[in-house]
DNA sequence: CGTCTCCTTGAACAGCGTCAATAGCCGTGG
DNA sequence: CCACGGCTATTGACGCTGTTCAAGGAGACG
């Protein structure tokens, strides 16, 4: 995937970027953001990028490759907060204060690619334009918006209509970044995840999408998901 | 309650705005506020003060009373994202994004007295001094980390431990807002906003009620609650 | 004293969890 | 090439947690 992780042109080949955070000021921003970013890495699947309670000074944009925020909690349980898709930035909420204390930790779900930056260096490339605070605020705005709307479905919603928010979560967050095509996109997440990301078990989880499946609503091979039925999808998830 | 709505010492007896968001700066800052105070007006129980979708100009500082943030959906369900007390801002996202239009609306649990200022105005004090900006970045990290720590609540709690989290999610605000008198406070919730709030039916918040009595965990009368072991209700809380 | 709102309680029921057993996939090593 | 182990998906039986529906009670207020 990255023939060469220290590559100089990396950055101007990176296919996300105007899709990002970055996006309205990209072409121009770009330079800026190369000449500062301190690393490109990649980490295997697993791997605990963030520890809850850290104040990491570094902020990671991810290449390629997903992530899980998430949060342990007694018994054994696990609540999976948000999934991070390529182009996301990890802790974004070290722009707005710093020494941000993380209240979860963040772990790779699939090999990563992160590009590594000083939190300081990501605020001034924020806030070079005021298109681009703007960009950041709407993103903040964004992320705070979809946290209201899984506490919706999480409280009040079956595990169809879970299940289906989520799917249709991730489909238009990747179309965004051009990561759809033809509604099929990467989908890396196990069964466990997608448990622990609604409230569920993986049990369960396996019995409502062998039903999504047999409604011809998705398709879902391992580690890829097509939308087949996209209306049908988004009715099962808004009445269920 | 409120003598005289019109008082122009409001502002100087008003025994919340020092633990408020304006708190590191209230003294100075007070005749700042009071000048560019618009409205004191009052608001029965169960008005929509913020509708959905809608893009509010103004932003409400609530003086006395209870309100709370809430989605509609399908099928008459409910679910209450957050409850504003006394001394909370509505809508502070306005403060971050101009034209911010909310994904809920916002409604009054009791009756509320409202401080209403226009969000450019309220900007401006929040922007007059690096501690005052700071405090509204930690006010809204501290919103997102409640937010997170809802999700939790909702996929992995059982109902005892979502309602013990709430409970002390409320005494925790209301503390230090100094609303908190020998573990006991004011409590206008009716069973079925806790409901509303947990993802539970009324009917089941009562048994959870009934019980967390009968362990001698909480005393609950109308409109008041009071912490009478504060320990078992955390562990409730934590383990349930 | 009648009405309204909210709390309380019961009985039957269902969605989802728990536990466990089986099966498929894939990389590894012999 | 095959055997093996590890991981994930699949499926079934069973039961608990919380829902649904409904009825009754208690306090507030005009």
């Amino acid at each position: 995937m990255i023939e060469n992780l220290n590559s100089d042109s990396a950055c101007e080949r990176c296919e996300l970027g105007a899709f990002t955070i970055y996006g309205p000021t990209y072409s121009v921003a770009m330079p800026n953001i190369k000449a500062r970013r301190l690393a490109i890495q990649r980490v295997e699947t697993g791997k605990i990028l963030i520890p809850e309670g850290s104040a990491p000074e570094k902020i990671y944009s991810i290449r390629s490759g997903w992530a899980f925020r998430y949060k342990e909690m007694p018994g054994g349980r696990r609540q999976i907060l948000s999934f991070l898709i390529p182009g996301d930035l990890t802790l974004f909420e070290s722009l707005i204060v710093s020494k941000f204390s993380p209240p979860y930790a963040v772990k790779s779900l699939t090999p990563v690619v992160l590009c590594t930056f000083a939190v300081g260096d990501m605020r001034q490339i924020m806030n070079a334009t005021p298109e681009q605070s703007r960009e950041l605020e709407v993103a903040v705005l964004g992320y705070i918006a979809n946290l209201h709307r899984r506490i919706a479905d999480l409280g009040r919603r079956n595990a169809h209509g879970r299940i289906a928010q989520l799917i249709l979560e991730l489909e238009g967050r990747l179309a965004r970044r051009r990561l759809v095509k033809n509604h099929a996109f990467e989908f890396p997440l196990r069964q466990e995840h997608i448990a622990d990301a609604t409230g569920l078990t993986s049990a369960h989880v396996n019995r409502v999408l062998s039903e999504l499946r047999k409604t011809q609503l998705i398709d879902l091979e391992p580690r890829r998901l097509r939308i087949l039925d996209h209306a049908g999808l988004a009715r099962v998830a808004e009445e269920g």
